[in-house]
DNA sequence: GACGTTACTGGACCGCCGGTCCAGTTGTCG
DNA sequence: CGACAACTGGACCGGCGGTCCAGTAACGTC
């Protein structure tokens, strides 16, 4: 998903290589301990390179968690249901949280990359959230607004995301259980939205375990 | 709460006015453009003093923060109810998360600092976390545990504390709307626990709103 | 297919930061 | 009051994010 101009050929490559190199190293190791330099030779270019391209570190990370989360922002907003348009709120709802410990689950590391680089310091007043944690934010407040419109869903929409910015739960997820997240969610979810059927089987909205997301 | 041996006068004199600097500077600074140089000169010491009593950056951070937590803590151990041992369980996680909201709200930015502190990585394995995590975790998922032992109440507790590393929460509570915070946590744990008498008004357990915590 | 233009490349370089070290100093105890 | 130990603090180090610019190689033009 390269920026709008096309890019020259080598660039194209190598600003591949470089998202690449970072996806693996942040499967390995602490995003703390991911220098530049190592960036940059892992992915076989000069530093100068990685600069070039994406600005900072922070451009960098952000890149890599916008390539992978498009794939669920045109899932959300164009695909078929429950994740798309068409289905209930709350199934909606319940969809997109599974479909994003989904995403995070199998791209271990990129969202503790993307803690730090979430909201970009704008000058020395408050900050500002990158587009796709705004999209996330607003795409629960929605939904949840549209059955619970008495709740503080704006805040809720950051309780629910937080969890995914949480070390210990990033650790968690590291060792491949994801799944006790998914459900502790939807354990949360189901509580508060009203179920309008049976008030006890939320299995029905169970979304497609491999939905879009990250290939 | 200095370590179990006593500190020499001036060191005393020194760790106090380290930690009164950090606090001061967490209030109105990113806690990533804090230096330790910076620190050690608002404290009006040398910067080998701060690494010769808190070894490290993490270890100023989570002095403070220990500091900071443990009238929290005696109180949830040793203290009347409903925060202390006496009350019903859903009554006791209540008070406890305002509790929590509360002792974040008035030491702004002191969680910002326990984001990154908040794991050692111990070696290259896995990570520890700190025993103020440890603490408010265990608490928090034994309280739950008594009222609904069939949630994953281990990792229900990691998603209720995630919202105070949160950095877009943490910007909400800057700005003095953490009664909003409070409101939804206590939204959520309703929804989730049972309430015996009433099935809709959890009123009554509102918990003393100036408790515990930091002065 | 040769050529000039222009964007890309990459390594040397910079300033800053966390952390170390040790010579000098100052509190404490017999 | 003296001696010892603990504390102090600034010079110092390795490494990091980020900059710079001379060399290079891809693309449009004829």
């Amino acid at each position: 998903m390269p920026p709008s101009g096309r890019l020259r050929a080598d660039a194209a490559r190598n600003r591949t290589a470089l998202l690449k190199a970072v996806e693996e190293l942040l499967a390995h190791h602490h995003p703390a301990q991911i220098s530049m330099d190592l960036v940059a030779t892992t992915a076989g270019v000069g530093k100068g390179t990685v600069f070039h391209r994406f600005g900072s570190r922070d451009g960098l990370m952000l890149a890599l968690i916008q390539e992978r989360a498009h794939d669920l922002g045109v899932a959300i907003t164009d695909g078929p249901p429950p994740l798309g348009p068409g289905a209930p709120a709350r199934a909606r709802l319940l969809a997109f949280l599974s479909a994003i410990v989904d995403l995070v689950s199998r791209n271990k590391g990129l969202l503790a990359a993307l803690g730090p680089a979430i909201a970009t310091p704008t000058d020395q007043g408050p900050r500002e959230a990158h587009p796709v944690y705004r999209t996330w934010h607003g795409h629960i407040a929605g939904l949840a607004g549209q059955e619970r419109p008495d709740l503080d869903t704006d805040m809720l929409a950051h309780v629910l995301l937080a969890s995914v910015h949480s070390e210990p739960i990033l650790d968690t997820l590291a060792r491949g259980e994801g799944e006790r997240l998914d459900r502790t969610l939807r354990d949360l979810v189901t509580a508060l939205l009203p179920e309008r059927p049976a008030p006890e089987r939320p299995d029905p909205e169970r979304p497609d375990p491999e939905g879009p997301g990250a290939t």
